[in-house]
DNA sequence: TAGATTGTTAATCGATTAACAATC
DNA sequence: TAGATTGTTAATCGATTAACAATC
C-alpha cells in the first residue's frame, strides 16, 4: 500500500516489465543477487539508466553489494500492480486472438483471460486455450461479472472502433489494440497500440540506410 | 534517389507509418487534399508535431492550401523505403506466426513473405497463407536466393537467440522479435521487439493508478 | 579500513509544443 | 489584397548519460 513518492516517468514504466523479465531469468539460473551492471546486461540497457529507473521506485539495493533478485522482483511487480489479478477479455479470435489466448506470458503475470469473444456465431462454443468462444453481445455482462479492466482488440481494423466503443460503454478503461487503426477514445481511457506493420516499416527505413546489400557478402552462410 | 538532407529523428521515423496509414484512409474516403490539422487528427497526433515531423522529410505541402494526399503518401513511402520490395522470412509458425503470415498489412506495404520456417518436421509442407512451411535449415539458402534482409522471429523464447544467430549468420541485419526474450546481436544489426506481455503490464500500471473501479459505475451497459 | 557499488546530481541530448513569419 | 496554412524558430519539457559522493 506504500504509494510511490513521485510520479514514475513514462520511459521508466515501459522498461519495468523488461527488468522484471531479466530478474526472472536470473532466478531461473539460481542467481539470487546481482549488481546493476549484471541486471542491466540481462535487460539490454546500460547500468546508469537502470539505476536511474530503479531510483524512481525507491532504494531497493545495497551499496557495495547490489540487489537481491527476489526482493527487487517483488518490488517491481508491486509497483506495476502485478500483485493483483487482472481479468482480461480478448475480442476477435482469429489467428492472432488465438495466439494471444494461448500466450503463457499473459497468464504467468497475473493476467487472466476471463472470456474470448467473437462476432462470428459459427465459432461460438469452440474451445480455445480451454476457454469457450462467446458472443460479443455478452461483453457488458462479462465485464461486470469479472470486473474486467483491460480489453484486448484482435479484430480486423473495420470492426475495431465499434468494439472499442462497446468496451468503453461496458466500463473498460484500458485497451490493447492489435487492429491496424487509430482508435478514438475519451481521455480517461488508455489505449496501447501494437502495430505489426509499423514495426516492419521502421526496420525497413533503417535497413535502407545501411550499407547496400552486397551479393555474396562476407557472410558465413549455411552454418547449420 | 534523393538523399534526405538531415538525419530523421527516431521518434519521427516511428510515426511515419502512422501518417501513411492515415493518408491511405483519407484516400479511401476519396479525400485528395488535407490540412496538417486534418491529417493530424486522422493520425492521432497534434498538428504541430505532424508539421515538425514532415519538415524533416522536405517541403511537401503548400502554404495556405495543405497537402496533396497522394503526393505526400508517395513521399513518405519513398522515405521509409516502401517503394522497393522487402522479402521477409518468418520463423516459428505457431498461432502467432500463422497470424503474421496471414496479416494483410504486411503484404500490402511491400513486405513479401518468401518463406515460413519451423523446426517441427511434422509440419513441413503444410500450407499457410498459400506458402509451404519449410525446414529451418534452409534459412541460409532462402536468404541468399531472395535477398532477404528482414527476419521475423515468432518462436518460443527458448529458441529465439539461436534462431537470431542463424539469421545473422545468413546475412540478415534487421530482426522483428516476438519472442519474449532479449536478443544479443552485433551493433550493426537492428532488433525491434514486440513485447505483448510488456504492453499489458504498462496498461496495468496506469490502470492501477486510476480512480478505483466503482461497482455498477456510471457505465452504459448492454448497449447492443 | 579498503573495495565495491548504489543512488543522486548535473550536464547533455533529443522530443514536444506554441507561436509566427513566410507564402500560397 | 485578405485569409489560410505551411515550415521554422525558440522555448520548454523529459530522457539519457557520466561522474561521483554516500555508504555498505
Amino acid at each position: 500500500m506504500t504509494v510511490s513518492p513521485t510520479r514514475i516517468p513514462e520511459a521508466t514504466v515501459a522498461r519495468l516489465p523488461v527488468y522484471l523479465r531479466a530478474l526472472n531469468s536470473l532466478l531461473d539460473s539460481d542467481i539470487r543477487s546481482c549488481s546493476s551492471e549484471e541486471l542491466a546486461t540481462a535487460a539490454g540497457v546500460n547500468s546508469a539508466k537502470l539505476r536511474k529507473d530503479l531510483s524512481h521506485l525507491g532504494s531497493y539495493g545495497t551499496r557495495g553489494v547490489g540487489y537481491d533478485v527476489e526482493y527487487l522482483r517483488y518490488q517491481i511487480s508491486r509497483e506495476i500492480g502485478l500483485t493483483q489479478d487482472w481479468p482480461v477479455v480478448i475480442v476477435g479470435i482469429g489467428n492472432l486472438g488465438h495466439a494471444l489466448a494461448n500466450f503463457s506470458g499473459f497468464s504467468s503475470r497475473g493476467f487472466r483471460t476471463v472470456a474470448l469473444l467473437d462476432a462470428d456465431e459459427s465459432r461460438h462454443g469452440e474451445l480455445v486455450a480451454g476457454c469457450p468462444i462467446r458472443d460479443f453481445g455478452e461483453l457488458g455482462q462479462i465485464v461486470r461479472e469479472h470486473g474486467v479492466a483491460i480489453g484486448v482488440i484482435a479484430t480486423p481494423a473495420s470492426a475495431a472502433q465499434a468494439v472499442c466503443d462497446q468496451m468503453i460503454a461496458a466500463g473498460i478503461r484500458s485497451v490493447l489494440n492489435f487492429a491496424p487503426t487509430v482508435l478514438s477514445v475519451p481521455e480517461d481511457v488508455d489505449v496501447r497500440m501494437v502495430d505489426l506493420s509499423s514495426e516492419l516499416q521502421i526496420l525497413a527505413y533503417h535497413e535502407q540506410r545501411k550499407a547496400p546489400h552486397v551479393e555474396g557478402a562476407p557472410g558465413t552462410e549455411g552454418v547449420a
